[in-house]
DNA sequence: TATATTAGCGGACAGCTGTCCGGTTGTCAA
DNA sequence: TTGACAACCGGACAGCTGTCCGCTAATATA
């Protein structure tokens, strides 16, 4: 009867939990980091159960890779991984939460060389916007790279609710860098007194977002080098 | 034999021609004008397929109010109508598209208020740049006002080729006010000279994006105001 | 008005998505 | 080790989307 008697129906879409978080104050240091998974909340996964998802992850890679995101459906899949369409739904509600999930795993290796470079400019006592700057461009060639997976994940998400945890860690680690440029007096005067840092991270991140960025390769075939200089622009624009 | 004997399958989508498109240049008035519609290269439509174009139309529209977007699916469009879904998808491949069509109607009535009171204010020789943010401030109340069916539209296109009419409108639109401002030296020198002015207007479109949109408001919980402002902000840097 | 041509029409259908439920298997406590 | 329970499994199925194809009706021509 009480629909939410287990917490969340879904929960192994987002488990593994590769996804370091940063700490909620940015202040000081942009990328204190958490991380998430292994939490001693969660019930451990019962082990076949965690065989058919490795094997669900593996096998959809593997059908992606072959005949590209579009040209693979549900039913591919758990054939593939040998498993049947009721147990694929049940740890990836549609096709939308899987690619999220496997962007998950290719975001994990792109934050551990954020947080790596990020660090060496931090020691090297580069300013906010010029770790900031670098952080935009690479993220302009990582949704570059990721960009079938990340449409085919909004698309495949019926209805989007809440922010999936990639693009959270991306937007606090975007408000982070600015907020860090505020205090640091890195952005003039008559800017910062006005400047609603998580909206404009969120500027910033927008022309990101798969709708737009598709838009801007696809339709208007802009290079990659264009499009990350002006996103820089609107960094640049605030010192 | 030949696949495009007849030019495009779907000619009713977009063919009413509602949207005024603005000229090629739009150094000195940025909103001289061209209607597409009444095309005389186009064959008359035949009366019945009218009629039911417009019976489609005005059932949409009710099925969406009255349930919302979500809650309405073709078959219940197609027997609203009194038309066979072969018919309805004849005109309309998709829901995206049927979306895209109601947009239309709406953003007609939009493109008229924008020209008037762009007129106004290009009379009463307000910069472009002044222009440029009231234009930016009209489209977030605009896309607010049609998110869903803006939502519903991307999401019921099944691969996005080409860009939709009104976004080529807003584009260009967004494209020559700036350009005005560059040539009318309404920008600060050392900005002007490196602006990317066709990404610059993507980059200031890219928030009233659906996805984004949509994201900033239910997700963030933005409001208009702040978002509006946030967007303009990205106007006032350029000065 | 008669006829040919062509666009339009709509029901049937195939493929895909996401759900349901009876049966099965792992996990924990005794 | 054993029993009880919860989580898991997978095939069947219902709903929706988009296509196909034979039939109908409007338009052009004589």
């Amino acid at each position: 009867m009480l629909p939410e008697k287990s917490g969340n129906i879904h929960p192994s879409a987002s488990q593994p939990g590769h996804l370091i978080m940063p700490a909620i104050d940015f202040a000081a240091v942009p990328l204190v980091v958490l991380n998430s998974s292994d939490s001693p909340a969660e019930r451990t996964e019962r082990s076949d159960a965690a065989a058919n998802r490795r094997r669900i992850l593996e096998s959809a890679e593997n059908l992606f890779a072959e005949r590209g995101v579009h040209a693979v459906n549900m039913a591919d899949i758990a054939k593939s991984a040998k498993v049947g369409q009721g147990t694929l739904y049940r740890r990836f509600a549609n096709k939308g939460e899987l690619c999220l999930a496997l962007l998950d795993t290719q975001m994990a290796d792109f934050q551990n060389s954020v947080i790596v470079r990020l660090g060496e400019l931090a020691q090297a006592r580069s300013p906010f916007l010029a770790q900031l700057d670098w952080f935009m461009d690479a993220m302009v060639f990582f949704h570059e790279r990721h960009l079938p997976l990340l449409c085919a994940a909004v698309h495949g998400l019926p209805v989007m609710q809440g922010r999936p945890a990639a693009w959270v860690w991306e937007q606090l680690t975007v408000r982070g860098l600015l907020q860090g440029a505020v205090r640091h007096g890195e952005i003039r005067r008559e800017v910062a007194l006005s400047l609603d840092v998580p909206v404009y991270a969120d500027l910033l991140l927008a022309p990101l977002q798969p709708g737009a960025f598709e838009m801007a390769r696809h339709v208007d075939r802009y290079s990659l080098e264009r499009i990350s200089a002006g996103v820089r622009q609107l960094v640049a624009l605030l010192k």
